[in-house]
Parts: structure tokens; sequence; C-alpha cells
RNA sequence: GGACGGGUGGGUGAGUGGCUAAAACCAGCAGACUGUAAAUCUGCCGCUCCUUGCGGGCUACGGAGGUUCGAAUCCUCCCCCGUCCA
């Protein structure tokens, strides 16, 4: 009776097997994979994001990589848009789409959508910063109080960076942002999801992070690091602040020993992989497997609920 | 063998008689998050009990004693660690 077509999610922290799964699933099923990572989005930084090398996609075509340069900004939105059209591609070529998703935000706002708020504009954060500047960090807080009390008593005072975002929505929208988000989003329709969550054991899931750090600078990731400096990518391009981008850079310009540096990614990926999991255990309907996505069993598991029919929700 | 310096909660490390379950930072745990999200921010963080309260009890600053109404803080002895002298 159900006749839409299937999307599956597969989600989960750093370093649990996401993509294994994925492409093993996309390779049962006929799908392709649709990458959800606000990191691999950006070209040239390909070990330490951990894209998958185009020999281990074992003929799955990988989509929403590599799609703008290191000194562009990428944002939700536009993850959105461009996912929507890689979407409806797949879906003209009958293939069923795989989402291997980190970032929760943007898989949220696939499947969610976005409110209609405006984009964001950087002379007027650029202003706003600059009269932060001079009138102490809980300015810009006080003044969202006075143009939308309800979102600021929502913001903590010392967030400037979302009290920043609800100034210029209010600005440039010239409604609150309450009155921007109430007026609803437009969800992702006409699919059956199938939601896969990846949950290891914590140590497990720490072992695994600090073994792939070592395993990504054994194929070269610093290398990888001095080659962007070397090609001009300025310091302060987005990629460049990326968990372990930054420590390198620091590293090779000898402001910092390796061995800080590697101790240093490893404690920002694991406080990363928190973050992820604490976001994504509020994701609704999520099948959480409790193994790494490479593990037999872990496959088995999905396998069982991708077959199974009665599976609508 | 002698002279100093030091041993504090998972770690680093403040504290030199009561305001100290003990600063701060880190780690850890939990949480928030609709266009920077690998970002940004918040809470908890000795154990335990309940009538969950700026509540009660217990344990805690190397060990054992002691001084004191009261000690992580003072005294004695002992054990460790570091530096220097022999």
């Amino acid at each position: 009776m159900n006749t839409l077509p299937r999307l599956i999610v597969v989600l989960g922290p750093t370093a649990s097997g996401k993509s294994a799964l994925g492409i093993e699933i996309a390779r049962r099923i006929g799908g392709e994979i649709l990458v959800c990572d606000s990191t691999q989005v950006y070209r040239y930084f390909d070990i330490g994001t951990a894209k998958v090398p185009a020999g281990a996609q074992k003929g799955i075509p990988h989509h929403l990589v590599n799609l703008v340069e290191p000194t562009e900004l990428f944002t939700a939105g536009d993850f959105r848009r461009c996912a929507l059209e890689a979407l409806g591609d797949l879906r003209s070529r009958g293939k069923v789409p795989v989402l291997t998703a980190g970032t929760g935000l943007y898989l949220r706002a696939l499947l969610e959508g976005l409110s209609e708020a405006p984009v964001r504009s950087e002379e007027l954060r650029e202003r706003l910063r600059c009269r932060a500047r001079l009138h102490g960090p809980e300015y810009l807080h006080r003044l969202l109080a006075r143009l939308d009390a309800a979102a600021a008593h929502r913001i903590a005072p010392r967030d400037a960076q979302k009290v920043i975002r609800a100034i210029e929505i209010r600005v440039l929208a010239k409604k609150s942002v309450g009155e921007v988000h109430g007026a609803g989003r437009l969800p992702l329709e006409g699919y059956e999801i199938l939601k896969l969550g990846l949950n290891p054991p914590r140590e497990a899931l720490y072992a695994r992070i600090h073994a792939r750090i070592d395993s990504m600078l054994a194929e070269g990731w610093l290398e990888e690091v001095r080659r962007l400096i070397d090609a001009g990518i300025p310091h302060e391009a987005k990629p460049f602040q990326f968990i372990g981008y930054s420590e390198l850079r620091a590293h090779l310009q000898g402001t910092m020993p390796l061995a800080e540096a590697i101790q240093k990614i490893r404690l920002a990926t694991r406080n990363f992989a928190k973050r992820q999991l604490t976001w994504f255990r509020r994701e609704p309907r999520v099948h959480w497997l409790s193994g790494f996505g490479d593990a037999p069993v872990t496959l088995d598991q999905a396998f069982a609920l991708i077959s199974s029919p009665l599976l609508s929700d």
C-alpha cells in the first residue's frame, strides 16, 4: 500500500562507521550516497574531514561533497537547496537516497525545512560586532532584549553567535524571531524515511576516534595541510577552523609540538562526538543500533530493519 | 648521611586556623541550539539520606598522634617525591 520512494538516513557521531554502513546499504538496494556533513562540502580538505576516498566508495556515487571553495561560506540553507536538488536527481533516475549524516542541523534543515528567515548579512554582523567591541560583551544581548524580549530570554547572554543571529532576523525581517519561526517550515515530503542511528559504546567510540586520527596522519594528513597552506588558503578560511586543521596548521607554523596537536585533536573530536550524540538523541523516530557501522552484526540489524515491511514509521 | 622544597578531590593547581566539600582550569557527564553547527552556549561534577532545602549525615587535603571551641592550614614522629650538599 505504501508506494512512496524510500529515503534512508544513517546518522551517528564521527567514527561510528556511517560511511561504511551507508555504502553497504546503497550497494544492496540500488542507492547512492548523500553526504550530510558541513565539512565535506569544502573542496581540498579531504583527509581530516574523513571524506571517503574514491577507491573506497565501491562504485557508489557520493553527492553533496566538494561543493564550494575553502574561502566560501556554506550554510544550512545552502545545504538544504543542494540536497533537494540531489534528491530530485536521484528520484528521476530511480535511485534510493542514502544519507550519511554527521551534521544534525543540516539533516534537520533538509527533513524539517527551515523557516522563511533572512539570509545572513555580513555587513550587519560586522556593524554589530563593532558595537559589541565598544560597549562590552553583553551589549548585544541587551540590544536584543530591547528588540525582541522573548528571543533574548531564550538565548544565553554570552552566546554571542546566537544573539547576533537573532538580532539579524529581527532587524532584517522586521519581525520577531518567534513570528518568523512560528510561520512554520516546509518539511521534506514524498518519502518513506527510515533513520538508522549508530551509537556504539562510548569507550569504544573514543578509542576508535583516537585510532582514526592516527590513521589519518598515516595517510598524509599533515602533508595535506601543508599543501593547503602553500596553496595560499588564508587561515581565516572556514575549513581551516575545523577540528585538526587548525591544530596541524599551528604545528606546521612552529607554534605547537606535534604531540600536543594530536592530543588537542583527540580531545576536540571526542567532545564533538558527544555533542553530535546530544543532538541526535532528540531526532525523532531513529532506530538505534549499538554497534559500529562496519560490524557484521550491525549490518544484519540494519538490513532486518530495511526489509521489514511494517516500518513506515 | 645533611640542607632545603614539596605531597590537596580523575588530572593540573590555589588555599596557610573558622566564611572550605575545599578557588580556578582541564577531563568527564548531561543539556540547548531554524542559515558559521567539526560552530556557539548552559548545567552538573566526593558519597549518601529525605519532608529537594541557600536541608541532614558521612568521608576527604601522604600516614599516625597531638594542640585548639574549631585544622588542609599549627606541633611531633613516620612514609614518599624533587633539588642541592657530602
